[in-house]
DNA sequence: TTGAAAGCGCTAACAG
DNA sequence: CTGTTAGCGCTTTCAA
């Protein structure tokens, strides 16, 4: 067991109390006592036991985070936003991941609160139907939703807007002479940030008067859809002449099994991705996508998520932020003339 | 503040200590007073506090993660493995990164240990001289180094034989006819790995009676050394046939600089990666790399921590553990028939 | 400026 | 099978 408090008090010739009070407000010690504590300190490599100042103060200075997977670099870069953001401000992170399912949501979140964590920050698979935040409103914990957004406007949120961010990608693809755009999506029941991004599809192709092609869920753990890739291109009539993917992943990987049927992007066939991953940067060819700011958000997040538990019920500034999205033109999209 | 355990036995009309009891083991307590004291949980939404019981157990059941950065997959994969072999063993993972900075990797674990971690992971700038290792010895905190392959044979540790895996790969470029090869690392003062991989480049080459080029030193924040690059190949005789990086990240910058330059990879200078990121198979052409399992190095450091905390002082088991690694070939490497 | 004392939530003896 | 009690490390009144 390491020194506690108590061994500092009693080598310095002091009570806890005054060691405590050297801890957390040094100005209100004198200074020889202050220094006859500070050496006990070093003498016995005293480290402050934060889990008997957090079960004293009610609160520990730690927040949670719950994501999808850490295998999509953007929630990686979020996580690293997050942390960068707590640091600077004393926070510690605790971390967790769900591998998309639901009901290790809940699973997390509750052994984060048991955790005592001051709040959370988390993306779920359905920010408006999830029993995860249902508890965690019912609680009081604080929270803050990243890539979701949700449809209860009491929700804290930091994200683009998913829909149209989606809209301008399609709607670049269209500006360069698409009309067949054809979508890729992850699956609708794991993302609603994929649903909004259909809906964004489907604004820009209605606006330019085209029609909408049916969307292709593809399998969350295989991410591919190697076998309608190939009926997608059977037939020329049918076949698209851009695929746009709801996440950059996807992207790449739909490049992978077009490339290993004999197709070229974007030479036959254009992709656009959304996400903005900073690899499709170093790709050649660049990978076009619609680029949200994945470490901001997170950092973003941590920052209102602190707030928010200053202020404990109380309410200020924005609730659902939406953070400016770009357009990232790449090689693999095709330019018609 | 959230019911405790003393709101829940009065609830119930029981002790404290039998509520205690239900929590941890179940079957000493009657079956009628656990579905009192199961509807008190219920009714009052009950959630044991972490702190008081770790407290008071003087151990947290949660571990510490420190990596340089999660903007490099290879950590984030890392964690990933970490987080998913401690959430089956019922652990909870706390999280920071030091962005390289060595004076991080001490704060980052002195916070830790505030926390009162049971044990940490972390990957280093150096293993072999390394204050922060030092203090977890000092305090005798378990700890498992990732990706470091330390001198010191008491410090347990799981990676791949960097020299080896890095002698194979340029082992690889040699075997297709290359002879002029030149490596380009990250700064050796951030990562004993990129040193260690520098050995293996020197093994290869002088196992194949070819003449060592000098290293490039690659800027951490930037990523790059376009100049380098210029002036490289510049001079005919001087211009390498391929470019062994010290990782992924690194190849791809580099492919991009020197495409950047007008120059063709594979056709006028090929790339060699290390670490086997994912998506360097889903690129075109796919990225030659040495190949460490991330995910893995992470579960295996985390099943290793939790033995080595289970067993205190003891020691039982590998301490150094190398990981296979493999070779993966890819159309960035030319192949001089 | 300092100390004594109480208590945050929990568990582990020890009794019964 | 259950209750009583003490104490993990810390902070914070309240007095001095």
């Amino acid at each position: 067991m390491p020194p506690s408090i108590k061994q500092v008090a009693l080598q310095a010739g002091v009570s806890t109390a005054t060691v405590s009070r050297l801890l957390n407000k040094p100005e209100s010690v004198s200074s020889d006592t202050a220094g006859k504590i500070n050496e006990a300190i070093a003498a016995l490599g005293f480290r402050p036991n934060f889990n008997g100042r957090n079960l004293r103060a009610g609160r520990s200075r730690t927040v949670g985070v719950v994501v999808p997977t850490l295998s999509n670099t953007v929630f990686a870069q979020c996580l690293q936003g997050i942390e960068l953001a707590a640091r600077a401000l004393d926070y510690s992170v605790m971390f967790t991941a769900t591998e998309y399912r639901q009901e290790d949501e809940a699973a997390a979140v509750n052994l984060l609160l048991s955790h005592r964590v001051d709040g959370v920050i988390l993306t779920v698979a359905d920010a408006s139907a999830s029993g995860t935040l249902d508890v965690l409103d019912r609680e009081g914990i604080p929270y803050v939703l990243t890539y979701n957004q949700p449809q209860q406007a009491s929700r804290l949120s930091v994200s683009v807007d998913n829909r149209a961010a989606a809209h301008d990608a399609v709607a670049h693809l269209i500006a360069l002479g698409h009309t067949r755009i054809r979508m890729l999506a992850g699956q609708f029941n794991a993302s609603d940030r994929a649903i909004q991004r259909y809906h964004g599809y489907l604004d820009a192709m209605r606006a330019a008067g085209l029609a909408p092609m049916a969307v292709i869920e593809v399998e969350r753990h295989t991410l591919t859809a190697a076998a309608d890739y190939q009926q997608m291109m059977a037939d020329p009539r049918q076949r698209p002449t851009a695929l746009f993917c709801s996440n950059d992943l996807l992207a790449l990987a739909a490049m992978r099994d077009l490339r290993a049927l004999g197709l070229r992007v974007p030479e036959d066939i254009s992709v656009m991705g959304f996400d903005g991953i900073p690899l499709g940067e170093m790709m050649s060819p660049v990978l076009a996508s619609a680029v949200q700011p994945s470490e901001q958000i997170g950092e973003v997040a941590l920052r209102t998520l602190v707030a928010a538990i200053g202020q404990a019920e109380g309410s200020a500034g924005p609730v659902s932020q939406t953070l400016a999205h770009t357009i990232r033109h790449g090689g693999t999209v095709r330019v018609f003339s």
